[in-house]
DNA sequence: TGCCAGGAGTTAG
DNA sequence: CTAACTCATGGC
């Protein structure tokens, strides 16, 4: 049996298609399935409701609606974002994006394996990485996995990181997981700290920079101040606010955190997944 | 500051 | 089909 979820300023195609998360998958029935804290969720939008599934706890409405943020004021967010003629057509266009809430070990361990990757090249050595480390769980008769555990991954040594194909970040990896699992970076603590201790705690771990940073605390934390600068929202920016002159990731991000109101990371994402549809 | 790191996906030819 | 190019970058 299905179950039904009314929503409101909810898009989830465009939400799960933007690049935030790397898990989830659209099979030829029109439902999206993925995985996330443990369970797997088999998921569709008509209209302003949601049909969906979860397993193995059965109608999980608490987990959509923390991983969907479904609390979100969101006209109140736009009309933060909404200062210029740019942003508002990628406001307008992708109507009901929502950054999601994820688990911030996934969510970290994700975008350190994400440096200088694609991102089907991402999905494919997560899914690795979920398969050789994770829990089964059989769902409609398909076998789905959970993401590792802090403890499954503290285990490995160099090599078994190296195994996943993984290639120069098999390092970044080790260090993150030993800084995770002894509680130097404590990921529990990080949700109270601001914005900017937050960030600098995690760029202790050896491979992460301010872009995976960022994308860590915007993605997993909702620290909507955060705005990270890949290739694509960086050429972004530089065209729609900077006609093209050649400025650094620091001056773009600053500007954008003064420029967006209460929710850069919202504007970031608006506009990295317009940018992104347009050129492909 | 610039260059390198592995390898998969994508595209040009 | 193969080769070249590209890649949600950070470290040194």
């Amino acid at each position: 049996m299905l179950s039904k979820l009314k929503v409101k300023n909810f898009d989830l195609d465009s939400s799960l298609c933007c690049g935030q998360a790397f898990r989830w998958k659209k099979a030829k029935n029109g439902y999206w399935y993925g995985v996330v804290s443990g369970q797997v969720i088999k998921i569709k939008q008509e209209d302003d409701s949601l049909l969906f599934r979860t397993s193995p706890f059965k109608q999980n409405i608490y987990l959509l609606n923390k991983y969907f943020n479904l609390d979100l004021s969101y006209p109140r967010m736009v009309r933060s974002i909404n200062k210029d003629e740019h942003i508002a057509r990628a406001i307008k266009k992708y109507s009901g994006l929502r950054i999601l809430h994820q688990e911030p070990f996934e969510c970290l361990i994700s975008y350190i394996v994400s440096i200088n990757k694609n991102i089907p090249a991402i999905s494919m050595l997560i899914n690795n990485l979920c398969k050789r480390y994770g829990k089964k769980i059989e769902f409609e008769g398909r076998i789905f996995h959970t993401f590792p555990t802090i403890d499954a991954l503290k285990k490995l040594n160099l090599r078994d990181f190296k195994a996943l194909r993984v290639g120069f970040r098999a390092r970044y990896l080790k260090d993150a997981v030993a800084k995770i699992s002894s509680r130097k970076v404590d990921l529990d603590s990080l949700e109270k700290l601001e914005y900017r201790e937050a960030r600098e705690k995690l760029m202790e771990i050896i491979g992460v920079g301010g872009k995976v940073a960022d994308c860590v605390l915007l993605f997993a934390f909702n620290k909507y101040e955060a705005f990270p600068i890949d290739l694509w929202i960086g050429r972004a920016m530089r065209k729609y606010y900077f006609r093209n002159k050649n400025v650094t990731d620091k001056i773009i991000r600053e500007f954008a955190q003064n420029h967006f109101g209460k929710y850069p990371g919202y504007a970031q994402e608006f506009l990295y997944h317009y940018f992104r549809c347009l050129h492909k």
